[in-house]
Order: structure tokens, then C-alpha cells, then sequence
DNA sequence: TTTGAACTGTGATGTAGGTCACATTACTTC
DNA sequence: GAAGTAATGTGACCTACATCACAGTTCAAA
């Protein structure tokens, strides 16, 4: 764990997309309140149910959020990177961890404990005010999430979520997006709500007919027209 | 549109979990930017898509939250009631409208416009915090119907929203749970993602087995622990 | 009190996609 | 480089539920 001086945590929490609006004073202070973490990939940084009030505004790598069945079943709600934020929500209404949360990459975090954090939040109204419109937003998406699971089958729902990541963590190469992402097929498939069997076969398919590449870990976006019209189309 | 006066809404104010914890003087100053606003049985209070930002506090009533794919089929997020809030998501974010908003019996609900709520949400941060917990509290709600979704089948799903549906909105009388929202089947099966037909077969199998009783528009919950029992097993 | 319209009940049929069971390939680490 | 593990590819089979097509009921309004 490393702790490097207060100005320069509050350099990397102006970074953050919540606390991006804050004056470098306002920051300052809060930075008394923070240190700086590395955790390294696959490790598990907290477990739904758990007890917990930190929150983590991410420096760089990658993290997903997702819940388990009793079976053993997982569906990834999200994957956050660099400027993202989480653990909002235990600290916020007290309650137990609302989601696993799992290192993909290796990462540096900066780590705010609760106190630090909501006396701050009554201080400058302006961070209240801007986190709760993030809020609304994740709010928003969820709707789209339970949307996308009950309208759409799995091509459309496929091509959505490749052209989101695409959109969000994509890297443009020409005409082509790649998805280089550190995750498997099956994680793939626990973000749509479906087997790894049935993500793979579609994959292949469109593999075949040129809309994608597919190289180790990597998903290459060949053609973003087709993707697109495969995401509007074909309603369950 | 009645209008009563400025203490008689702040009195009205005081009983939805929003505002519950403010003074009465800061009642009093908010009530000033608030109408009371009577809406019938069907009336569609806002469309998602449509632009608006008005924040609605229900005094009486209740209001189905929903969406509707391209071909018409709706998925039904949630039903609200006297005490609970709504629209907050376009007001905070200020973007369309995430979703539509129906009533589904007459309703009175306390209106306040953006203007007024943002000037007093940085006024008063007390507010605000508590408006990030019941946030918070909602993006948990969200993961779980996520979850029931792509975890849970049918029978499991329906159990558990009557169970839901019997805590939040049911009358108790003796050791049976009325559920007498003024609800279709047809709506039922929105709530839970499957077919109208399919909720009817399974409605009717746990009426033969004595688990519920059904008259019109009326769903009386007999055995409430074999619905838990339900409700817990039979993961996909 | 009749007459639509909306809701409920129920069988027959179809299918998307899950599950199972492997084979093949890639990535680690010793 | 060998050996083990994790990830991918692919067919055969099965099942939960949707869809379709009605018939019976309840409700409202004329």
C-alpha cells in the first residue's frame, strides 16, 4: 500500500468523475481522509453481503460488479475503469455491500472512508448535488439493464453489449474497434444472461459472416453497421 | 388542480419519505414551489422520452412505473404509493425521462418543479443526503430484480413478487395476505417478466393446491411459507 | 338487461437457448 | 519443453415458456 503526500492524492481525485468539479482547496481537505491502494488482478475487493463503508474512485485498471446465485451462477452488472467510482451504495444507506466487487486488471485506487466522506458531503452541497446526479444516471441504466434482459433475446442482446464496451472500453483501430478487455468468453456471457455455449456459437456465427474477429481475448468489431441493426432488431 | 394553502402543504409534505425529516419552516419554504395536483384512475403522468422535470410526492394513490418496448410489450419496474416519491431521475440528471409513469387508481400527489427543488436540495444538504440514501436504497432494489430475472424462473419469480407485492402493498386478515392493488394479470405478468398465460397457468395450479385463492381482481396468499419455500428454490 | 370490451382460463404447438459431453486450443509454471 | 489448467469450439438433446387460438367470465356503460 502505497501513501504518497495529500497534494498529490487530491491531483488524482481531480481525475475522478466525482469529484471532478471540486476546488483544489475543497480537495485538499478531502484527501486527509483518503490513501491510495493497489490491489492486484482477480483479487475480490469486497463481497456482496459484507460489511463495509469504503468507497474507491479507481486510478487505473479495471473492476467488475456482479452478484452470484446460490448455484454458483454469476451476472456482472457492470465493468468500471479510470475516473469510475464504487461503493457508493453501502456507505450511503448503511446497508450491507450491494455487489461483489472484483479486480479484472491489476489497479490503484484511492479508498475514502465513510466518515471522511458524508461530514464532506454535507460541507459542499456541490459533491451531494453532483453525486446524485450520477446516481439518477446508474439509476437510468440499470432501467435499460432489466430492459435489455426481458425484451431482447440473446443476438440483439449480444450485439448491444459489444457495442457498449466497444463504445465504452473500445480502442479504434481504422474502421475496426477492438475489445481487449481481460475477459472471457463466459464473463461475456454473465454480462448478457446467458450460457458461455450459447455466446460462443454466436460469436463463431458472426465470425464467420465477417461482423467480428475473434483472436485470444480479444474481440475485434468489423462491422459496426450490421451489430447495430442486429441490437434493434429481433425482440423476444 | 386544488390548491391549498402554503401550511396545509407543508403538513401534506411531511408524510413522503423525501421530506419527512425537514423542519417545519424548511416545509413551509419548500411548500411555496409545491401544487397539489389530482390525478384519475389510467392517466399517463409522464412519457419516457418526454422532456420534464417536475418531482411528484404521492399523497394518496398509486402509480405504476414502466416501459414499453417497439412492439408493445411492457416490463413493469415497480408500483409506488402514498408516501413515496417519483421523477426525481430527470430532474437530477437533466435528461428525458427514464421511464413512463401511470396511475393505476386516482391519485393526489404534491408537485414541485426543478427551479425550486435544486435551489433548496444546495440549501438544505440534509435533504440531500437523505435523497442519496433512498437512491442508493432504489439501485439496490434494481441489482435484485436484475438478479430475479436471469437467476430466477418463473414459478420462483412469481412467488416471490406476490410475496413482495403481499409486504409492501397487502392487507392482512387473519393468517391470509390480500393483495387487492387494482392490478391485472396481464400487469402481474409484466411485473415478473413472462407471459400473460404463463402467470395465469401458474396462478391457477397454486389455487388448486390451496397456496392462494383467487376471485376477481383479488389474490389472497393461504400459505405463505410455501411460497417462500417457492421463492427460494428452483434457481435456472 | 343487453352488449361490447376487457379480463381470465386452458389446451396444442413451436423454439430459443439451456445443459451435457466432449474435442481442441491457448496460457502458465515447473 | 512438458504438463497441467483454463478457455474455446461444437454437436446432440431437452425443457421452460412463448405464442396461438379459442372459450368462458366479469364489468361498464348504454
Amino acid at each position: 500500500m502505497v501513501t504518497p503526500d495529500i497534494h498529490e492524492i487530491s491531483r488524482l481525485l481531480a481525475g475522478s468523475e466525482l469529484f471532478a468539479s471540486l476546488s483544489t482547496d475543497a480537495l485538499n481537505e478531502l484527501a486527509i481522509h483518503a490513501e491510495v491502494r493497489t490491489i492486484p488482478e482477480k483479487e475480490v475487493i469486497f463481497e456482496k453481503g459484507a460489511l463495509g463503508s469504503e468507497l474507491f474512485a479507481i486510478l487505473n485498471g479495471r473492476v467488475k460488479i456482479s452478484s452470484f446465485s446460490e448455484d454458483g451462477k454469476e451476472i456482472i452488472f457492470t465493468i468500471l475503469e479510470s475516473g469510475n467510482f464504487f461503493g457508493e451504495t453501502a456507505l450511503l444507506d448503511g446497508q450491507n455491500r450491494s455487489a461483489t466487487c472484483t479486480a479484472i486488471e491489476d489497479c490503484q485506487m484511492v479508498v475514502i472512508e465513510r466518515e471522511g466522506f458524508t461530514s464532506y458531503l454535507q460541507k459542499y452541497p456541490a459533491l451531494a448535488i453532483n453525486l446524485l446526479s450520477l446516481l439518477s444516471q446508474r439509476l437510468r441504466k440499470k432501467d435499460e439493464q432489466v430492459e435489455e434482459i426481458s425484451f431482447y433475446q440473446l443476438p440483439a442482446r449480444l450485439a448491444r453489449k459489444l457495442l457498449a464496451l466497444a463504445a465504452e472500453h473500445g480502442d479504434v483501430v481504422g474502421s475496426r474497434i477492438d475489445i481487449a478487455m481481460n475477459i472471457s468468453q463466459n464473463e461475456l456471457a454473465n454480462m448478457v444472461c446467458a450460457s458461455r455455449e450459447s455466446v460462443n456459437k454466436q460469436l463463431s456465427q458472426w465470425a464467420k459472416d465477417k461482423l467480428i474477429s475473434l483472436s485470444s481475448r480479444l474481440i475485434t468489431i468489423e462491422d459496426k453497421d450490421r451489430l447495430l441493426e442486429i441490437g434493434r432488431k429481433s425482440e423476444r
